[in-house]
DNA sequence: AGATTTTTGTATCGCTCGCTAAAGAAGGTG
DNA sequence: CACCTTCTTTAGCGAGCGATACAAAAATCT
């Protein structure tokens, strides 16, 4: 069952992880051979051997990145009961994990390739189609919302979809500049008050609130 | 009043406007000498006779950018007769200035150094520090709000601040990936119905469509 | 064992990068 | 005119880029 030749003598995930990190701190471009090789401890012929050329490289580090890093916002868009919950939970656990320690800050889909040149656009059209996706799973989950009724339905689902995808956006430049986690969380406190069942505005019904108003 | 030497054959406002194009469509590393002494009209001799290396440069092209595209922002914080009216006009004017025709989409001083590199280590430090700038300027007028009483005093300017700025922010790569007018425009309607005179509290009313039964 | 297959380290390749030396060209100044 | 100063052009520098040719090394297959 084992293949064929001499077996390589480094871990590829182990290796495909480091270069995720050289690529989400310095982007595409940024990243040169050398430093990837380095940080991933093998020579450019068995990165190549492995991965293909660079662009190859990158698009398997976005991929491990969104099943990493990027898993949590899935998974709240999809699991939290009310559209609120799954966009609160979407902006804080990726608050949180843009400032976590061990890694670059900031959203890698969003950093990795913010200028697109003639030699990286299909880098750059690689990522921006994953932020478009991003943003239609976020509207979709508003959809959602409406159809289930936990949010009302004069709702632009698009217009607030677009809201909270530029909020998103916001927090990873926020904390790519050193801002902290308490900063980014009063900001997600401050853009969630804005949710449309808090005001009176809003045409939400039927909902048992907790607290006796 | 001539200088003693040969005339120098280009325009230096001309071609540094060409330079800031170039650096705000690719950013600093992906703006190449070869592209820029092209897009100026001049050969590099001239280029870095003119204008130093292409560190000077670039700073200049971004003096040039906050002079002739960012000017709205500090006029929009300075001149408007509520802190309110500030923020909204900040947000519109740049939003316009976004997407305007005749140059690329975008803050130039939010997308020309996203990644940090040893190598553009200052130049990124010197777009982090003119953001800051931007950030600060706005919590001052959210301060000057509350002085002249069309804030509330309860209002946490710093907070505020940050929120608005993580809008700035991401309306920034909203309209690099193509996002239109009219969307950025819907974005900051929603983003101002939080506005804290709105509801009262820190939830205020959001309404996206007429008043309906 | 010997042949085969794949990975590994060394040593580059051609190319582009930012940048500049050297000489010609265009003005003013005696 | 000769002379000086400054700009423009040509040509190319050293360095770093992404990517590879090559042969030794390490495994399986016959």
């Amino acid at each position: 069952m084992s293949p064929r030749g001499r077996p390589r003598a480094f871990d590829r995930e182990d290796a495909l992880t480091q270069a995720m990190l050289v690529f989400w701190e310095r982007g595409y471009d940024g990243a040169s051979l050398a430093e990837l090789t380095e940080a991933m401890g093998i020579k450019p012929p068995s990165l190549y051997a492995a991965f293909g050329d660079k662009e190859s490289l990158f698009r398997e580090a976005v991929k491990h990145y969104q099943a990493a890093h990027g898993r949590h916002t899935m998974r709240a868009l999809t699991e939290e009961p009310t559209a609120r919950a799954a966009v609160e939970a979407m902006l804080r656990n990726n608050a949180c994990a843009y400032v976590e320690p061990g890694h670059p800050t900031g959203c890698m889909v969003v950093l990795a390739a913010t200028n697109c040149t003639p030699a990286n656009a299909s880098v750059w059209e690689f990522l921006a189609a994953s932020r478009d996706n991003v943003r239609r799973e976020l509207c979709a989950r508003l959809r959602r919302g409406v159809e289930e009724g936990d949010l009302a339905a004069t709702v632009d689902t698009e217009a607030l979809g677009a809201l909270y995808a530029t909020v998103f956006y916001g927090l990873t430049m926020q904390a790519r500049d050193g801002v902290g986690l308490d900063s980014l969380m009063t900001v997600i406190d401050l853009a969630l008050s804005m949710w449309p069942e808090n005001g009176g505005g809003a045409a939400s019904t039927v909902d048992t609130a907790p607290s006796a108003p």
